[in-house]
DNA sequence: CCTCTTAGTGAGGTAACCTCGCTATATCGG
DNA sequence: CCGATATAGCGAGGTTACCTCACTAAGAGG
């Protein structure tokens, strides 16, 4: 075998990627299944939980890095709009309201109507909502970790850095 | 705003994950379009590439980690058993059917009856097929690159290392 | 007022998987 | 040689996590 390199094997990177992301994919469902949750719709309500629901201060809310919360000087904001969650989630705006239909339909979440601007809704957890997310935070953190455990914590940040660098490169 | 903590910005790793994947399956599927593949198709002819179709030492055969090869002593070995696909892809028996049927639609990979097992057939890339998978390949070089080329090549490696143990580690 | 944009939704579609049940064949124990 | 059990592939049907396109209601700007 002459030109020898890389012929024994060439798992790439995006072999690799693929096989990483499916893996944690699947383990996702199962932690949440007992919520009753897909890893889809935990995200949402993680997305939603940011801008959390009724007691102010809960760390980066709503507004962080929207400017129209100084809309009348007053700081009401109750809950996000589906633009906003779309964006956080990275999804189309329409792919939000699927995913909030889902969430609303098992009282995990309330859609009320913006009273400053008719055409939006705010989409706020309910207290259900707030319970079940720490359930699953909870729960997540007890059962040995979230997947990346295996990693030693100088590994988990390596990782971070990496992936951090790559979604930044592009857009 | 008492507690501190992670406040700020908590983009955990399964987010950070995420959203790289989502990326790169974004860039291969855009990458495809022109050849008309999905990258699961993609994915899948390269499983089948693997065991070349004619002329012999082609790098990591088919019979890589199989030993069903020398049945008879010979070493005829004309393409792969749905379920070797399966098993290098990672996926059940039965997507793996699907996904082949697709390319056999495209005329880029072929189906035989395996002789020495009536029930198992065997697939190899036709030579549309080997085509093809060169042309993607050779796109994907030239293209400037497969989305992980804006990290440096040391990091590239810990990425890949970071990523194989991450899969070793659970089963 | 008239245009131009934005927020959300209905309709419909796609990729990438899955399980369950079936048949045809192989293989193994007696 | 025969029955039990396993294996290869396929048909049917389902799910998740998205998407686009067309539409309506409402705000914003000239």
């Amino acid at each position: 075998m002459p030109a020898g390199g890389p012929t024994s094997e060439t798992p790439d990177l995006g072999d690799l990627m693929h096989a990483a992301f499916r893996r944690l994919r699947h383990r996702w469902s199962h932690q949440l299944a007992p919520f009753d949750l897909t890893p889809y719709q935990f995200r949402a309500l993680q997305a939603v939980g940011g801008g959390a629901h009724g007691h102010g201060p809960d760390g980066h809310g709503a507004c962080a890095d929207h400017r129209r919360c100084q809309e009348a000087g007053q700081h009401i904001e109750e809950g996000l709009r589906l633009k906003d969650i779309a964006d956080r989630l990275r999804i189309a705006p329409r792919s939000a309201t699927e995913v909030i239909d889902q969430l609303e339909a098992k009282g995990l979440v309330e859609r009320r109507p913006d009273p400053a601007d008719r055409r939006a809704t705010r989409i706020s957890l309910s207290g259900v909502g707030v319970q079940l997310r720490e359930d699953v935070r909870e729960a997540r953190r007890r059962e040995a970790g979230d997947y990346f455990s295996v990693l030693s914590q100088p590994d988990q940040a390596e990782l971070a850095r990496l992936l951090t660098e790559l979604a930044r490169a592009q857009e």
